[in-house]
DNA sequence: TTAGGGTTAG
């Protein structure tokens, strides 16, 4: 009877002090509460304490939560629902490790068992903070115990492999479980649009409307997100119908997701009407919207907006911001780039990472590299968002040692690449044609598992293609399931950069029939195989077909690409007929295609016809003086071609200096032209001596040996020059293994008594030779070369 | 629910 009176107010204590605690708003009403308890003596009930311990972790008073249950803990053993309160608390608080320990003690001392609570807890505090390894030991822990299958475990865990990049981790996890709902497949399709999978996580979204699964606006939201990147708008649409079906139309934000969606269409106008059905739009509808009209060049409106915002003294946030900055447009814009520059320092906003993150962007496509390097390294907190700027900046840029460094910075602290930077890591590898570094990234995509994302998979086609190893290229383009029109294209581009005409053609082939539609890009790779390998004729059908078949409007690049097939081909005339014919005007890229041809075909008049227009355009850049320079010596006019330099001289214009790079066991040695400062130069010359010796008795002789007293000094001094490649050849015969495959990059075009040189030796030394140069690949065998002698 | 980082042609 007294017992139970004593249970009875403690019961109604206990439902007192607890709605108490559930209507505290500040943290003070909180404390008060607290006070009341210790008062009277209510610091031992469970639930009471339980209660306030999860209200404190709720008010990020974190250490008072610790201490009431360390004072609990002194004379009540805590049961395991308190105990996933406090590895919660400090999980949301960011502190993993105050939730590890508390996970250690909890197993280590007390006899209670972890549940799926416990685990989805302790998974989801190490899946946003880089420790990947701690993460994996959790996931050890708890397949052990059983909980693998377990829903709210697994979606922990996927959210965590998605965090961490490793998609197919994220897989197998979400694989294994039967009983998926609706959370879990949301995880799975939110992960895949964070790492930027958006094909994917269409798929895997479809499959979830398949099954019939339930899915809310959330799920909207992000799959518009994902057809909004890929700007798909027929299956943006399709959302938009399943949008009306549901009824989810008034949701504010799923107006929001559609306005970015038709935003990046392109259809501004759709987007502003739906903007303007939302009654009272807040920050986040007009932050799309300002980021809509941005991306459609509407800096105007764009502006005005957020004008708009301002003057109602709204306060704009950093989205408004990135918003605004005109990323997608790669020109033009740097008075409003730094205007608003100018207010992020003002308003202190450039601190904020993204800001400073789209500002180097930006300033990154301007290639104003200082300016983003500046502002990369005074961003306090640097997100691997901000290393990705800077690194594509860089590589971007054809700064691809300053890439690779950043990279190799990175690693150092131990930043985790994701595989954006490994996208743009091996673009760095192709421009530079670093296969062994290339292939450490091949290697470090299938540690991380990378190997599902079609940008890293794209990348690594034009990698192997560029660096040489055209096999290696195709069996990783053979292996990618889902190609998209960019992995077409490399890998046409591919066989083009190697003289493979026909395989190209083929594969433009298959590319339509696998229902993929060309784009303009995809035109010109073909076109440029075409031209590689000489097939006028089949070029001519493709241009033809480009227009009236696929409708696609020809660019200068592509009028310019038909001079260089005409050209190459030595259809000189024919080529000149075309530039004059061509609906638009003229510009250095297709008289430059017309000059390289008159090199080739060594035709003086059409090459002073090409580079008078070509200097009157004021496109004189260095390698067009140079080229018609070459052209007048080739023919022997010497005088012509000293007077070309000696403009070149007065413009104050230096010629890019020639070199060539080879890999012996992973190490790069570069030759500039006549090199001495090589440890080995005595021997390389030396083997180079000897293989002249041999060319000549064999009856050649170099095409600049002759005629020497009429030549300025300069100019004599450049033919008496031994060219880079040649040392690098030489070395490569001396350091590889008899029958080995030497392979060098020269950084511009192979020069005629190298190409003629490079043959003969691929003949005496029964060596395949692989010359990557400024433009392509020469592949030398038994004396012959893979260009047919017209490059 | 909004924003910032990546692949192909020259």
């Amino acid at each position: 009877m007294i017992y139970r009176t004593i249970a009875s107010i403690a019961q109604r204590d206990r439902s007192f002090f607890v709605s108490l605690i559930n209507q505290a708003t500040t943290l003070s009403q909180l404390n008060q509460t607290h006070a009341h308890l210790i008062r009277h003596s209510i610091t031992t009930d469970l639930i009471t304490i339980t209660k306030l311990t999860h209200k404190l972790f709720d008010f990020k008073a974190i250490s008072k939560a610790k201490n009431v249950f360390t004072t609990f803990n002194k004379t009540n053993p805590p049961d395991l629902f308190l105990y996933n309160v406090l590895i919660r608390g400090y999980s949301k608080n960011n502190l993993p490790f105050e939730s590890l320990s508390l996970y250690l003690q909890l197993i280590k001392n007390t006899t209670l068992k972890p549940d799926n609570f416990t685990f989805a807890f302790i998974v989801s505090a190490f899946s946003s903070n880089g420790y990947e390894k701690v993460g994996v030991l959790i996931h050890g822990h708890l397949l052990v115990s059983g909980f693998s299958k377990d829903v709210f475990v697994g979606s922990a865990l996927v959210d965590m492999y998605m965090n961490f990049s490793r998609i197919s981790y994220a897989y197998k996890v979400f694989d294994e479980i039967t009983e998926r709902d609706g959370v879990l497949w949301n995880t799975m399709v939110s992960g895949l649009v964070k790492n930027c999978c958006f094909e994917e996580s269409i798929r895997v979204f479809r499959d979830m409307v398949a099954r019939g699964a339930r899915f809310d606006s959330t799920t909207l939201a992000v799959v518009l997100a994902a057809v909004a990147e890929l700007q798909e708008l027929r299956n943006g649409m399709s959302i938009h119908c399943l949008v009306v079906k549901m009824g989810y139309y008034s949701h504010e934000y799923v107006l929001t997701g559609l306005i970015s969606l038709y935003s990046k269409c392109g259809d501004v106008s759709a987007a502003s009407m739906l903007f303007r059905m939302i009654r009272e739009p807040d920050l986040i509808s007009c932050n799309a919207m300002i980021a809509g009209f941005c991306f459609n060049n509407e800096n105007e409106s764009s502006v005005r907006l957020f004008r708009e915002l301002l003057v109602q003294g709204e306060k704009v946030n950093s989205s408004t911001i990135v918003g605004l900055i005109p990323v997608s447009c790669p020109f033009g814009h740097l008075n409003l780039t730094s205007s608003i520059h100018g207010f992020c320092v003002k308003s202190g906003m450039v601190s904020n990472p993204s800001v400073s993150t789209a500002l180097t962007t930006v300033y990154s496509r301007l290639n104003e590299m200082e300016l983003a390097r500046r502002l990369f390294d005074e961003s306090p907190q640097k997100t691997l968002a901000s290393w990705n700027a800077m690194i594509s900046g860089y590589a971007q840029n054809g700064l691809t040692e300053m890439a690779i460094s950043l990279f190799r910075e990175m690693q150092k602290l131990d930043i985790y690449p994701n595989p954006v930077t490994i996208t743009s890591i091996l673009s760095a590898c192709a421009q530079l044609g670093t296969l062994s570094m290339g292939k450490w990234v091949h290697d470090l995509i299938k540690k991380e598992k990378f190997e599902s994302n079609i940008y890293v998979l794209t990348a690594l086609v034009d990698m192997y293609a560029k660096c040489g190893n055209i096999e290696e290229a195709r069996q990783v383009f053979d292996s990618i399931v889902e190609k998209n029109v960019v992995t077409w294209n490399a890998m046409i581009s591919a066989y083009g950069l190697h003289g493979r005409g026909r395989e190209a053609l083929v594969l433009f082939d298959e590319m339509l029939d696998s229902g993929v539609s060309p784009t303009g890009v995809t035109f010109l790779c073909v076109l440029y195989a075409c031209s590689h390998a000489g097939l006028v004729e089949e070029g001519e059908k493709l241009f033809h077909s480009m227009i009236h078949d696929h409708g696609i409007e020809p660019l200068s690049e592509h009028y310019a690409c038909m001079v260089d097939l005409l050209g190459r081909a030595g259809k000189l005339e024919n080529a000149l007929e075309f530039i004059y014919r061509m609906p638009l005007e003229p510009g250095a890229a297709e008289w430059g295609a017309l000059l390289g041809a008159c090199m080739v075909h060594k035709n003086i008049d059409l090459a002073r016809l090409a580079s008078d227009k070509l200097f009157a355009l004021d496109m004189g850049s260095v390698g067009y003086y140079v080229l018609l320079s070459n052209i007048y010596s080739a023919d022997r006019n010497y005088f012509q071609a000293a007077s070309v330099r000696k403009v070149l001289k007065n413009k104050n214009l230096a010629k890019t200096p020639g070199c060539t790079l080879i890999e012996v066991n992973g190490h790069q040695h570069v030759f500039t032209s006549s090199d001495q400062s090589h440890p080995q130069a005595v021997a390389i010359y030396a083997k180079l001596e000897e293989l002249m010796e041999k060319m000549r008795e064999a009856g050649f002789h170099a095409e600049t040996s002759t005629a020497l007293h009429d030549v300025e000094e300069e100019e004599k001094e450049m033919m008496v020059k031994v060219h880079s490649e040649k040392l690098a050849i030489a070395f490569g015969l001396l350091t590889s293994e008899p029958g080995t495959e030497i392979r060098i990059i020269k950084n511009l075009r192979v020069c005629v008594d190298c190409h003629n040189f490079t043959k003969f030796v691929s003949k005496v030394t029964d060596r395949v030779i692989v010359v990557r140069d400024a433009n392509r690949f020469h592949h030398f065998k038994d004396g012959e070369c893979s260009c047919g002698d017209h490059w």
